[in-house]
DNA sequence: GCAGATACT
DNA sequence: AAGCAGTATCTGC
């Protein structure tokens, strides 16, 4: 069904929460409509349909409150919202790191493939891999009736009663993955095995050790044994000794456990498309080449994975894990893609990407953005100032990742493991002896897995599902870690106790029980630097050290900065951002020095990277800056007197601001247009947009100059230009594509590659500050934004202060207090998202105490 | 720290 | 004949 009109059928909701609802299943076995007939007739009336419509009303209750809250959002606190998530959107641009390069490589329907495999009778069948109870996979046939993993086996029959279901053996599927990440591990030691079927390398390194690699050391020997079931099965489990002569002969570390055999042909080897040509016509028949490309690369793998086990794998290549990983499902199965590495490329990739496919959103999640009316990536960008303020800071922050296209590029270990726990159904259990002893029991297998990986915990956790599918957790915390069977089961045993009794005389009665350990003693080491993005977008803000190791940013930072001196590193690191933006834009052109580019440490630096470097290791270090009020270079000014010098030119410009003495037609200051809408006091979206494209701008054009906007604006480049000056952020492209259908007010339109920009902005070389409206004595975007970013905060401050309406922003101050600000803008000019603010509010959908004045986006918080 | 919710396979 | 999982993490108090 389609899932864009789901919305408030709790028939439809419901389908789609059982996973079969999904517009990912394409199926010609069986039309939608008939498999969630079935699937309705199947399920309706249960306990677990109850407890499902139950679970639903609170999604939409959850919903509801959230346009509640999103009602009473006025534009002030959008628009403060805006700068600030816009601030942050800047520095995530600016540490964006396209220098890796991640795949993912996620096996085809593994386990129905690998039964398949090993059972002739299974192909061109529809099978399963599960019980009558739950399936964990099914083959592509068995997709088309709407036969999908995380089914119950019974309502499988129904859809396709053909269907052969086929108890999993775990034991097999284990073995041929470990054959695979054998292959994996010879492209990232390092790599990260997410499950039996899906890993994640970072071959950056190997890449570069790639290039120099001759042909021999990239060939490959096609095994043409399209080998019996059997064979391939022994093959499998009891890796055939026998090596291929001439592999050996080539390249002896390659295929060492290949099946020996070499028989008929292979009905279809899809690496063969990229055979090379030979030099050698003896080898010509059996051997193949891959290139040196990451492209290339891939294909070996799967190659590979294939020769060896008779599977398929798709894989997606991009620059970080999030991407990958949304590759890898473009062209399952068995295909691959990839996002170049530039951020063109992954903002056209992400442009039009429903938010349901990027790894972390759900069902419940994209419920929720589409009852805000976001679908795609694209739309969840434009809506992010809205999103800071109806979600939490952790969910926005990670919204606001996926929309620019941001994403982890570390491979963690699985090592970093918070929870452990076992969980088991069964047939209703109420008895509390047996409980117990199930109880004890769980207790016992948990502390066994402990053991393999030497953990011991703090926090046990009991789960209770009873025959209504109702779940509960209970929890508590000792003194002391523990990890043996009877100290665990001695909590878990008080746990259950409680409920037990709780219900006493009525039994409980339970189909569920499962036991967790979680608090683990390691866990401490890393108190505070805990960020809870998602792990895809954990990395956002990492960077990579030349080794390619990751350093965490914040710990950088820590390390880098006396704390004393923290509250003066925004405007800084505003700088240094937009000179980073310079690098990347360099990099741009010179696809040689990309490879070698790290952040944190430039091979190569200009005078101007020095200065900015030095200023990120040592903030007693003497820099040029130039100040971005008054826009005289300072000189080798340290930072000390710099901030002097900027709060003097602050408290100058707060005394000389007067609007009247600039004239600044309204046309030409999208400020005017903010004025209008605020006067208006609308709380719709579109007054949101009225003033994205002025952020927008800001955001996103640093590196390029104001002329350069101009004149994209006015047409007529060389096509290469072009490229380099605004195509590559196409993310401005999409945003000025969708303000011009939800505004009038903006013409802007962008046509296969070309955005004519037709809005308020400025069209002349002069820049007017949007926010003092003065005109500006630069035309460098950088110093220009850094100017604005300053008023924008000196104007929050001045209008909560005065507590009167700003001549610039023209609208009333929001009731907040300002208790911090004192006449003197402090050291703290500018306020950078990615300073952490421990004492703020959180915000749920549902919460009831969104009070202005201790909101999160109150002034004070702002700017702690 | 706890309980419930969400996501993924 | 009836029947819908297991594991981990996140979120909001």
């Amino acid at each position: 069904m389609d899932s864009t009109k789901e919305n408030n059928n709790d028939k439809d909701g419901l389908l789609l929460r059982m996973g079969l609802n999904d517009n990912k299943a394409g199926m010609d076995g069986l039309d939608k409509e008939k498999i969630n007939k079935i699937i309705m007739e199947a399920t309706k009336g249960s306990r677990f349909y109850e407890n499902e419509l139950k679970k639903e009303k609170q999604v939409n209750q959850r919903i509801e409150n959230m346009m509640q809250q999103k009602s009473q959002i006025t534009t002030q606190r959008l628009w403060k919202a805006q700068l600030q998530v816009d601030k942050l959107a800047m520095e995530l641009e600016q540490s964006r790191n396209l220098h890796c390069t991640i795949i993912h490589i996620d096996m085809d329907a593994f386990y129905a493939a690998v039964e398949m495999r090993d059972n002739p009778e299974l192909r061109d069948k529809p099978i399963a891999v599960g019980s009558m109870s739950m399936l964990s996979t099914s083959n592509y046939h068995a997709r088309r009736f709407g036969v999908r993993a995380a089914m119950p086996g019974f309502i499988a029959k129904r859809l396709c009663p053909q269907l052969t279901i086929v108890s999993p053996n775990f034991d097999k599927y284990r073995e041929v993955s470990k054959e695979v990440m054998e292959i994996l591990a010879d492209y990232d030691p390092n790599f990260m095995a997410v499950s039996l079927d899906e890993a994640y390398l970072n071959i950056t390194k190997y890449l570069e050790e790639r290039q120099n690699w001759p042909e021999d050391k990239r060939r490959y020997f096609v095994n043409r044994g399209n080998t019996t079931e059997n064979e391939k099965s022994e093959a499998v489990i009891s890796k055939a000794p026998g090596l291929n002569e001439a592999a050996v002969s080539i390249s002896p570390l390659l295929f060492e456990d290949s099946p020996p055999q070499l028989q008929q042909q292979e009905p279809e080897i899809p690496s063969q498309a990229h055979f090379e040509e030979q030099r050698d016509p003896q080898v010509l028949q059996n051997s193949v080449i891959f290139g040196t490309s990451a492209e290339e690369v891939v294909k070996e793998i799967r190659f590979r994975i294939e020769q060896k086990t008779s599977l398929t794998a798709s894989a997606g290549i991009a620059p970080n894990t999030m991407l990958a990983k949304v590759c890898s499902d473009k062209n399952k199965p068995n295909g691959q893609y990839q996002i170049p590495p530039n951020r063109e490329a992954v903002m056209d990739f992400i442009k039009d990407l429903p938010i349901r496919k990027v790894p972390g959103i759900g069902k419940v999640t994209e419920k929720m953005l589409k009852a805000l009316g976001i679908i795609t990536c694209s739309d969840l960008y434009q809506k992010r100032a809205l999103l800071s303020l109806l979600f939490s800071e952790t969910s926005w922050h990670s919204f606001l990742h996926i929309s620019l296209g941001l994403g982890s590029t570390q491979m963690e270990r699985d090592g970093e493991r918070k929870s452990m726990s076992i969980e088991r159904t069964f047939s209703e259990i109420s008895k509390a002896e047996e409980l117990y002893s199930l109880c004890q029991e769980l207790c016992s297998d948990l502390a066994q897995d402990l053991q393999k990986e030497g953990l011991k915990g703090k926090t046990v956790t009991i789960k209770l599902k009873n025959v209504n599918f109702e779940v509960k957790t209970r929890a508590s915390t000792v003194a002391a870690v523990v990890s043996t069977a009877e100290e665990i089961f001695a909590i878990a045993k008080e746990l259950l106790k409680v409920e037990i009794d709780a219900d006493y005389p009525r039994p409980l009665r339970l189909r569920l029980m499962g036991v967790r350990i979680s608090g683990f003693s390691n866990e401490e080491d890393r108190k505070h630097g805990q960020r809870s993005i998602i792990s895809f977008l954990k990395a956002g803000s990492h960077v990579l050290d030349p080794v390619g190791s990751v350093v965490d940013k914040n710990d950088q930072d820590q390390v880098m900065k006396p704390p004393e001196t923290s509250h003066k590193e925004s405007f800084f690191t505003k700088k240094r951002s937009e000179m980073s933006w310079n690098h990347q834009d360099n990099f741009k052109c010179e696809p040689e020095t990309k490879q070698s580019f790290q952040v944190s440490q430039p091979p190569s630096l200009s005078k101007e990277e020095m200065k900015e470097n030095l200023e990120t290791e040592n903030t007693d270090d003497c820099q040029v800056i130039t100040c971005p009020i008054c826009f005289k270079e300072q000189g080798r000014i340290c930072l000390e007197a710099l901030n002097r010098h900027v709060d003097e030119c602050l408290s100058r410009t707060l005394v000389d601001c007067d609007p009247k003495t600039v004239a600044v037609p309204q046309s030409q200051s999208f400020c005017s247009e903010v004025n209008l809408d605020l006067k208006t006091h609308k709380t719709t979206d579109s007054l949101l947009i009225d003033f994205v494209p002025s952020v927008s701008v800001d955001v996103f054009s640093k590196g390029k100059s104001m002329e350069d906007l101009n004149t994209r604006a006015g047409d007529e480049q060389s096509p290469k230009q072009y490229s380099s000056l605004w195509s590559k952020s196409s993310l401005d492209e999409y945003f000025y594509q969708n303000s011009s259908q939800e505004n009038e007010g903006y013409d802007a339109k962008s046509s296969g590659g070309q955005t004519t920009l037709q809005t308020s902005f400025p069209r002349d070389e002069t820049l007017v500050c949007p926010v003092c409206n003065l005109q500006q004595k630069t035309s460098d975007l950088m110093l220009f934004n850094s100017h604005v970013d300053i008023c924008l905060n000196k104007g929050l401050i001045q209008e909560l202060k005065k507590d009167k309406v700003n001549p610039v922003m023209n609208c009333p101050a929001e009731n907040s207090k300002s208790t911090g600000s004192s006449g003197k803008i402090q050291k703290t000019v500018n306020v950078t998202a990615k300073t952490k603010r421990p004492g703020l509010m959180t915000q749920n959908s549902t919460s009831k105490k969104i009070k202005p004045n201790n909101s999160k986006y109150t002034i004070d918080s702002f700017f702690k």
